[in-house]
DNA sequence: GATGAATGAGCGTTCATTCAT
DNA sequence: TATGAATGAACGCTCATTCAT
């Protein structure tokens, strides 16, 4: 399903905003923050340097518009998942794969974003962002030792930081070398489905 | 194997050199590539802006060096392993814990310079630099499936791949939750123990 | 005499045209021309910056509103004067001092009018304007002495020309300091009735 | 003997502050703050816009120095007087009338000077310069009424309000209309002289 | 080796103005 | 009339780099 945008019938009035929001972000990936350039973004989409500002006041404000968008697209992995807890962390990782597959520019442009939010306080929500990741993932890891997906003697809050930080270590070489990134994800499944 | 700089019995006349290495290192640490500048750094050792250029003449070189250094720290985390395979691992493990610990900027200047690696040719030798990384756990690997020190169904290369993405996940956090990032090394080291 | 705008018994379709000028005027008022924005003025009546070009389709044409409203609020000084020649002189001035008390910033503006006018040759009317009042005030003074309002030694164009200087002298301390303001006025009718 | 700068020796190593200052304070003469670029400035002096940062880091720095130097010029006139205060007030008179023939820029500038004071916090230090310039004058008033230089009904304070705002509406004059200037000065010393 | 001065290229941003709707 | 969108030109400022001393 992945995200639906604009799926109404009507045409949206000229989507320029989501336009320069996308071309930042492809430009992040590709450049980092250090290579970004809001006139560059601006000619991306055949806009002059000067109309951005009429989406954009300031660069910072389109980062954040980028920031929220790529949170928005990566929470989707958790939506609606159904099953076992077992089953429903399968599912949380095989989203994480494939979306790591077909656009694994968003987890270059997390890779970014985590970095930066170390020392921009603007960015420091995505702390309290993975804090929610963190708990969502222990949750389903209690349930499953309660229903015996998981032997009595896993720890739920360590393992949670070790999925995080495989996948987050993965996302670095999504774009690079992609077979290192299933790689480790696999192995990953495999740990957890070892009893 | 490392690279040993200035093992030399005589003092280096001035190591201007390695101070303005060190304060680039902490500037990309605490502000990034995109926080670096050159005049700051040189202002960091008391230094005149110009002055920079005699040491280093580019920007670019200065990086370099900065990088240079990085790996070279880092790959002592492989020198001299001893034991069975199963031991040389975790003595290798237990050394990039350690590192983490004291000087968790190491690691963050690694995961800078893994995403500049994404787009910057020059420092692609850091990929090789990452597939020897690969190839040495797994020819530990193999060797302690050889050896029985882990089962036989333990694929090296997966394996491998999981390790390095863990360990370059947690870095991430190693500065702003280190909690976090020796909870991920600790659940990596009980996966690999687990019979 | 003055110019007289608007004096039909219809009332003016939505004054928009005026409440810009206002506007426009007050902003020159407290920020000068240096920090007169179009977009600013439309804001402050509550319209589209684009629109402001429907009244005034250049900022200059603007601006000559303003001082053509600065010019004829002024020029009522004026306007209608009677009794001898000092009598005159006494209630011109006693005019001006109270149009200083009241609206201190048509002082301001003329300042700021008068040192545009300097470079601005559309403004240079201005100069003309300005000897216009001194000739007023020359002609004045000449049938004052004829009158015998003053001694015969009294120079009329060299009077003249310290009002003027000292009326518009007094005008930057209008806002700022309006004490001084009045002082200087006070004097200045010290001056002229001594004999 | 007017102000004195550089009068050692020894040449100053490239007095090139002095020529942006000189610079800036033409251009202001000539358009206002309202058409002060820097780019312009340094160009005046053959220099690189960029170059002038290196003098002056901000342009509200090289405005501050251009302030202070007309500050320094104008507070000449108030230097070593001597005599009666009649006499004192004569000379300061005079050298006032000088100045604004050999240099009407100076008045135009602190015409300019004096209504950004109005503004700009920065500058409302002027307020208090303008406020010594008074209590000068109204202690050389005071002194010349007890040594009978003027009559015992002289008030000091409305005096001294009326000569600043005279000399400053007259400083408006300076450049556009000389002959303004020096008979509103003239008519100055005639009142102040009468007896 | 060290520095102050200088520079070109570029950056984010502003703003009066235009234009289709 | 009114507006949102768009634009060109410019602005203050930054920065890596160069160079004479």
């Amino acid at each position: 399903m992945a995200l639906q945008q604009n799926q109404t019938p009507f045409p949206v009035k000229s989507d320029r905003r989501q336009d320069l929001i996308r071309a930042a972000y492809h430009t992040i990936a590709h450049k980092g923050f250090e290579g970004l350039r809001v006139r560059e973004v601006a000619a991306l989409v055949g806009m002059n340097g000067a109309t951005l500002h009429h989406y954009f006041p300031t660069k910072e404000l389109l980062i954040q518009a980028v920031v929220d968008s790529v949170i928005a697209r990566l929470s989707l992995a958790f939506t609606n998942l159904s099953g076992t807890p077992a089953e429903q962390l399968h599912e949380h990782l095989t989203r994480l794969h494939r979306l790591m597959q077909e656009e694994s520019a968003l987890f270059v442009v997390l890779t970014e974003i985590n970095l930066r939010a170390q020392r921009d306080p603007v960015l420091h929500f995505l702390v309290e962002q993975e804090t929610l990741w963190h708990e969502r993932l222990v949750g389903l890891l209690q349930a499953g030792v309660e229903q015996q997906n998981w032997p009595p003697d896993l720890d739920p809050s360590t393992t949670a930081s070790a999925i995080i930080s495989l996948v987050e270590g993965a996302s670095l070489w999504a774009t690079i070398m992609p077979s290192r990134a299933e790689q480790a994800l696999s192995q990953l499944e495999h740990w957890l489905h070892t009893r």
